[in-house]
DNA sequence: AATACGATCAACCGCAATGCT
DNA sequence: GAGCATTGCGGTTGATCGTAT
């Protein structure tokens, strides 16, 4: 069964994103890039919609979003954009790089709106630890200065090119190109490190104008682990 | 300790815009 | 130009958290 948008309705799942899912997402969009988000779930091996993936990848999985709190720097430019665009956050977030239209619309629902009506806000830090993203210190959040050789991270690296399509460059070959859904969840860095590396191995990498820090950071502050992942962590 | 309440944010929904045949 | 598929956007909802009582 369709919907009058042509996307399938029924046995989709719904809800949070699984870990399992997120990784089943950006292994594909790593490989093939993105194509068509109606029919990518079905290669992808997801029971999600097109939407609902595209929704995923573009306010939280892409590799250049920005996580943490908006700085004051921001705060003004939405402000500022917010005071001549309206609610077009789309169009404050090609000002914000780095930042998803729905986040910012989310802290301008919890924050920057009762700034304008005068209601002073104490910032309070309420995140959860699991598909929220870290804000202050308070978190269980590491940054790569935390981990030995953290640098190794920025091994890994997508493009977008001009359609604004991902791709890993070069592609993937031989086992890399097996490497397949049935992964197991990354309990630590270390497993986490071991998945992006048979996606990026070293050797083929090219690097170009992402922000390979913020996707670093990304990496580790997308599954919060705690001190004992990070402890055993020796790449 | 238990419960209620408010804040936050990921995800959904409906619709409009755009592209393709 | 019509009809359908796909994408993008903004409003809204619901789950989950911390705090207050």
């Amino acid at each position: 069964m369709r919907t009058s948008k042509g996307e399938m309705k029924g046995s989709l799942k719904k809800g949070a994103w699984s870990l399992e899912e997120d990784r089943k997402l950006i292994n594909y969009i790593s490989r093939y890039g993105i194509w068509n988000w109606s029919h990518m779930p079905k290669y992808a091996g997801l029971l999600r919609s097109g939407k609902s993936c595209r929704l995923r990848w573009v306010n939280y999985l892409k590799p250049d979003l920005k996580k943490g709190c908006f700085t004051e720097e921001e705060e003004r430019s939405i402000l500022h954009f917010h005071s001549i665009l309206g609610n077009r956050w789309s169009a404050i977030a090609r000002k914000l790089p780095g930042r998803s239209d729905n986040e910012i619309k989310n802290y301008w629902h919890t924050t920057l709106k009762k700034s304008v009506e005068n209601k002073p806000v104490i910032k309070v830090s309420k995140k959860k630890n699991t598909n929220m993203s870290p804000c202050s210190e308070s978190q269980n959040v590491y940054k790569k200065e935390d981990i030995n050789h953290a640098n190794d991270m920025t091994d890994f690296i997508l493009y977008e090119d001009d359609n604004s399509i991902f791709n890993l460059s070069p592609p993937l070959q031989g086992h890399q190109a097996e490497f397949t859904d049935d992964i197991g969840s990354p309990g630590t860095v270390e497993d986490l490190q071991c998945f992006w590396r048979e996606l990026y191995p070293l050797e083929d990498l090219e690097f170009n104008n992402i922000n390979q820090e913020l996707f670093l950071d990304n990496i580790f502050q997308e599954y919060s682990y705690d001190d004992t992942s990070i402890s055993s962590c020796s790449f």
